[in-house]
DNA sequence: TTGAAAGCGCTAACAG
DNA sequence: CTGTTAGCGCTTTCAA
């Protein structure tokens, strides 16, 4: 048996297909006696209506996309489900495309959602630059950026204080007793990177034993982590605080620092950045600064969908509180606030 | 400026929109010339068919569904990722869904997607039941399904070899001179959890030191690991050796006993089954059944579009190989093979 | 308040 | 080998 359509709704109810839609979508004018029928009507047949054609005809499809770097990055499941949570319960459903940081990828990947009619994108990407976001504002198609500079008004951004979350680490680390903190950066052309790296640098620049080369580069994953502590700590032996610009190379760093033989917390503190799951699950656990990953992801959702439904487009940027999580990776004894 | 239609390319090239959608789709006889009359065409118009069109003409959307428990547990990211690389390689799109194996959200997804006219689902989540397969079939939709028993030859099963894994970790913490091994059990809900349970007893059941009670509960989440070594050790202070029924709980059993003072793997050697990369950020890493995970998640993409594209609809059940990696937790020093 | 009818853009007989 | 045409199932004017 095929499914019901809307016309056999209207033949069943004894109105026209005008009428079921206007009962459907809950605009226009209906005579309560006539949606009853309709109603009635519709749950006799267990119609469903049919979202393929809603989209053909209406040019909206209740669906939006996420596209991020690569969902086994430990910072992207939490954030895909903020996504996915706010969408589903708004009764919309989200395609998940992993760009690799790749930016033919993820033009392709824009070209096929636009063909798919796709009413909204969620970036958490890196790549995309001025000219896609033009395309896109072309296409009037919803846009909401992570992690993003608010360069433009044409797009909302959600993003977290990494300059500010930055300070609040180094300066644990010296309440903490650290007299020599180095810092890992990740990769320049991120802005979280380099807000993170300002912000360090802003707060130690001006005390007596800064030097530029306790900056080290990393790339974000645990093995750059790894790389930066041996490099760094050739050039300087006497540090006894890290400050990794996410916690992947936090991770990487204690790694590292446990190879070398040098005790975490007593002779080198580590505070990392994102507040992953994963810092909770070494030894010790790592002292992070947290950004609200889950909520960045269900804002984001929030704000797109409102985009698309909303008449009149703003475009907000929504910066989000970062917060200090102590634990076992930067715990002297110096401190009794716990 | 609005897009292209088909109407437009057959105009401009002076065909007709049948022939148009013949060296669209690549059926049917089309002579060359005309044939490039009509790419050039497409090409001057930057013409790009609509799925949504197609979608409702042809019932073919090019997006499949995967469902599963949910995306922020570190197992399914990479399962993910295999299922997203080969659908994009294939044309396919991929919408997210977490069931958090909860039957009701599982339905309501099931019922938005058909909606969607989605191509397929691969489900990697635990609530399906019989009569929900059935429903699927009825629709026809092609179904992949992760860690089942293939009960049914009417949907396609791809899942791993979880009995002999077992049996591979109990080997193991025999041979690196465990004398006392407890196993730390999944919910038997789980397909997965019972067949890892029932090679652990078939491999240690015959051994003088075997009894029941050292087998123990566990949730398949690091709190639940935990919360069964203190559980075990209480009843068994001389345990040596753990095969945990997952890597979540091989972490929490390696973060219980650190915690107890019981020096991993001198005292108590560890094993854990999966394969996720958190067995690799720990100290010591942990040693692990592994599944080929992304691999699991590109052959159920793979399985699933053959099944969408194909006359004849197999089911085949795919089952596979899982391997021991050896790490810091079982090394005992007893072996000299690496 | 309601209905008729014209699409939305494409596919797939069917006829030639 | 190619064109005509009837849908796919719904939304949305425009009239009534």
């Amino acid at each position: 048996m095929l499914l019901a359509t809307i016309r056999d709704v209207a033949k069943l109810a004894g109105v026209s297909v005008a009428t079921v839609s206007r009962v459907l979508n809950k605009n226009g004018y209906v005579n309560k006696e006539t949606e009853q029928k309709v109603i009635t009507a519709i749950q006799q047949l267990q119609y469903e209506p049919n979202a393929v054609a809603r989209g053909l005809a209406g040019k909206r499809t209740g669906t939006i996309a996420l596209i991020l770097p690569d969902i086994s990055n430990p910072f992207f499941p939490e954030m895909a489900r903020g996504v996915e949570d706010v969408a589903h319960q708004l009764g919309y459903t989200v395609i998940l495309c992993n760009s690799d940081d790749h930016g033919v990828k993820e033009r392709s990947y824009i070209e096929v959602l636009k063909k798919k009619y796709i009413d909204g994108i969620i970036f958490a990407s890196n790549t995309l630059d001025e000219t896609d976001v033009e395309e896109m504002q072309k296409n009037d198609l919803p846009l909401v950026i992570l992690d993003r500079a608010p360069i433009q008004d044409t797009f909302s951004v959600v993003r977290s204080k990494n300059y500010e979350g930055a300070q609040l680490a180094v300066k644990h680390l010296l309440e903490v007793g650290c007299k020599r903190i180095a810092h890992i950066y990740g990769p320049q052309e991120f802005l979280t990177a380099k807000e993170r790296m300002t912000g360090y640098e802003d707060a130690v620049r001006h005390l007596p034993w800064y030097s530029p080369s306790l900056m080290v580069p990393g790339n974000f994953r645990i093995d750059g982590g790894m790389k930066a502590i041996e490099q760094l700590l050739s050039r300087h032996p006497d540090v006894d605080g890290i400050f990794a610009g996410n916690d992947l190379m936090a991770v990487g760093a204690l790694k590292a620092l446990y190879r070398l033989g040098k005790k975490v917390p007593e002779e080198v503190a580590i505070c990392g950045f994102d507040g992953i799951a994963l810092t909770e699950i070494t030894e010790p656990e790592i002292t992070t600064v947290a950004q609200p990953i889950y909520e960045m992801g269900s804002l984001a959702a929030k704000v797109l969908i409102e985009k698309i439904t909303a008449t009149v487009k703003a475009n907000p940027i929504h910066e989000l509180e970062v917060s200090l999580i102590r634990r076992g990776s930067t715990k002297r004894g110096r401190e009794t606030d716990e």
